[in-house]
DNA sequence: AAAGCCGTATGACCGCAGTCATACGGCGGG
DNA sequence: CCCGCCGTATGACTGCGGTCATACGGCTTT
């Protein structure tokens, strides 16, 4: 089992804390299933679970990978039931918020009832900003949309926080072609590194 | 300009209508500007905004493309100013919300901060669905899962409501590779089209 | 009525990223 | 301690989709 470091819980709000029950999933196993009757919320300390349905061939179509720092399964706040299933990809630590709970301070706590439309709305964006830029062609436009996006500063300056690899899932590419298209930029001073950050040059 | 046809609203909250002030533009004007004061969040009737900022070497970086019945700069409502450009990529018809009623709103009726919140949910989890479409590497793939997640029935049948090459955009596709990949799926019996229906094969 | 535009549709060619192979170094477990 | 796994890194080949070209029909505009 994955140990929980450099705090990813940053981004739940004061008010949901007190109603976490940490739980641990191994590899393959079922977090809930479709059409199960909605219990909790879930928020992904580390690891990575996996949001799909099954189609009748039998085959698995992928709705959503949740990784560190993520909730998911937040729509089911407005419903009775599950209506996909969640499975881990890899061992992974997660925390449950009971839905009716949950609900329950939505309707109680305005401060916690903002931050929860803003943490939504500001998913929203990001999600949207990934859709662009997984819609352009090359790998080079990619790696320069997700710096221009996602990086602070001047030098739009990102601190890799999982591996390569990963960031090449990010950003729909293989590692390969992302190690390839990285050296390719840093040979051509598009962009630098200077150990886990990467930044554009002027 | 174009006319607003076929209800693309019926997704606006009611207690939203009210405060709705319908808005024009043409293509290349400007909805709002980075930096801008948040007055508005937005929802488009008809038409297409594009949400961006500029590169220091001048180049537009999309953040996202906001189509008929979709609402844009959700986010807005937590914020100050705006934090990206919103230019009308064609001539359309938007609902302007003034963002001090609408958070005021949210403060005071439980029902409308209910629908807001389930709205978000349900947008964020059709972006995340697409996310996942968008990393398919195949062109069939991407049908097929296109079809299985937003088709209704048992057939997942999908009523197009643009044009094929909308539907191509939709799908990360350029039009004509749309085209001959629906045109071998239907050969090969794995699609099949009724006028503006699209659906799944057993 | 003619002209022009757009969506639909298909063919030819090319280039980029995917795939497969290979290599190396660090880290953890047996 | 050594072995194996994983991340990093790069090369060679292939194939799919992008690009460009072409054609046709329906609709609007002049």
């Amino acid at each position: 089992m994955p140990n929980p470091v450099s705090r990813p819980n940053a981004a739940i709000p004061a008010a949901l804390r007190p109603l976490a029950r940490e739980v641990r999933v191994a590899k393959g196993e079922w977090v809930f299933r479709k059409g199960e009757a909605v219990h909790s919320v879930f928020f992904v300390l580390d690891g990575e679970v996996r949001l799909s349905r099954f189609s009748k061939g039998g085959g698995e179509i992928a709705l959503h990978r949740a990784g560190r720092g993520e909730f998911f399964a937040e729509a089911a706040l407005g419903a009775a039931r599950y209506h996909c299933n969640a499975i881990a990809s890899r061992d992974s630590a997660l925390l449950a918020f009971p839905a009716g709970k949950v609900r329950a301070l939505l309707g109680t706590d305005a401060t916690f009832a903002r931050e929860w439309i803003a943490l939504l709305a500001r998913q929203l964006q990001r999600a949207r900003a990934r859709l662009e830029r997984l819609a352009l062609k090359f790998a080079a436009e990619r790696v320069v949309h997700y710096l221009q996006t996602e990086g602070a500063g001047d030098r739009h300056e990102v601190h890799l926080q999982g591996t390569v690899k990963d960031l090449a899932r990010e950003l729909g590419l293989t590692h390969e072609a992302l190690y390839r298209t990285l050296a390719r930029l840093k040979r051509e001073r598009v962009v630098g590194h200077e150990g886990a950050s990467l930044f554009l040059l002027p």
